[in-house]
DNA sequence: TTAATTAAATACCAAACGGTAAATAAATAA
DNA sequence: TTATTTATTTACCGTTTGGTATTTAATTAA
């Protein structure tokens, strides 16, 4: 008698691992783009051959789609934690803070996938350009949310505008991504980030 | 006798206008990026074949350098005006406004080209990747001097970072394109701007 | 009129693109 | 053992990519 494991599936078992490979598949679309990454370098890099690939995740923009959804609950998670900080000013502080960090953690590439994923494109890219603009302004939202129940429970002044603050913290979020993308420090990034949330309203 | 023009040369005349058709080569790289602009397009647009457009302008990256040299010249010509404003306060307002009027006009594509070119791309675009972040880094050092001259003639105080400041202004800038390219009103951007500059170092 | 010069037009090239059909291999179920 | 199921492998598909050789047309110089 053997020792109780899961169940193995009815047929040949697949020899890579199924998230390992998606790990992946999405640094190669981090550094590359939606359409910077070949499918020749994608089944290189995966370690597998391509009708492995369309198996498991279906065409490159499925793929592409799934990398996404790993990249937005595992890696940029720290958004998430952030919008649960005490006040505004605190998450304000640690969104810019952690994403200062995050986009230029030498273990994966520099900038942030989702702003630059597909921004200039071919018209073959529209469909994920739009998704990655939906995504952003997600996270756009998320920060103007958490600034009006700031003004509710009172850490944020009334007379602020929790739209244009939300505005301007993405906006510097999405600049830092290019700086990061162009060689720009850890240190250079955190000059921003203390320039920036100077000016908070009082 | 015929009325005295510029001399015409040897061969047959070419039947387009070249700064016309670099203008409209320009647009293209501008919407699409680099990688995104096809031979296809670009002849489709220019309205010449591909070996007069081979021709006139030598292959897809002389094209491309031609194309981004006009839009340094005319497009973003702005950017050295603003540097000549009187104060280094005044420099960085007409810098961010005079921005986002240019990033969301309707007459061209939105954002601005020397971020969007080649952020995230195949081993192919390395080149021109290059190419874009040193003239990025070439705005930044354009700040960072007005500011440090600022220091000297003594409208911006010197305890501020003339590094860290151009830093932070190129870095709204760059998010600001970001922002035009995902939608962002003209608005939008100028509340960005306003927020941007309320921090001015005394 | 002819030769020389330059541009435009047609047709073509090899390589890379995303994607798949068909054959083979490795596992479980009967 | 045999049938069934699923994954891997190989070979291939049509299309698009950036880039050219060749022919034809339009102009000036002689």
């Amino acid at each position: 008698m053997t020792i109780a494991t899961t169940k193995r599936p009815r047929g040949r078992p697949r020899e890579f691992n199924h998230e390992e490979a998606l790990d992946k598949a999405l640094h190669v679309f981090w550094e590359r783009g939606y359409e910077g990454a070949s499918l020749a370098e994608l089944i290189d890099t995966l370690g597998i051959n391509k009708p492995s690939l369309y198996a498991a995740f279906g065409n490159k923009e499925e793929l592409f789609r799934k990398a996404l959804a790993r990249y937005s609950h595992c890696s940029v998670a720290y958004v998430g934690e952030a919008m649960q900080a005490p006040t505004a000013r605190q998450t304000a502080e640690a969104f810019l803070i952690k994403s200062a960090e995050f986009l230029t953690d030498a273990s994966h590439p520099k900038g942030c996938m989702i702003v630059q994923g597909a921004l200039s494109c071919s018209p073959d890219a529209t469909l994920i350009h739009r998704e990655l603009i939906r995504h952003r302004n997600g996270y756009e939202n998320l920060l103007q949310t958490r600034f009006e129940r700031a003004q509710i429970e009172g850490d944020l002044s009334k007379e602020a505008n929790a739209t244009e603050l939300a505005k301007y913290i993405a906006t510097v979020h999405q600049g830092m991504s290019v700086q990061a993308t162009s060689g720009a420090s850890r240190e250079g990034l955190m000059s921003v980030v203390n320039l920036t949330l100077k000016n908070w309203p009082a």
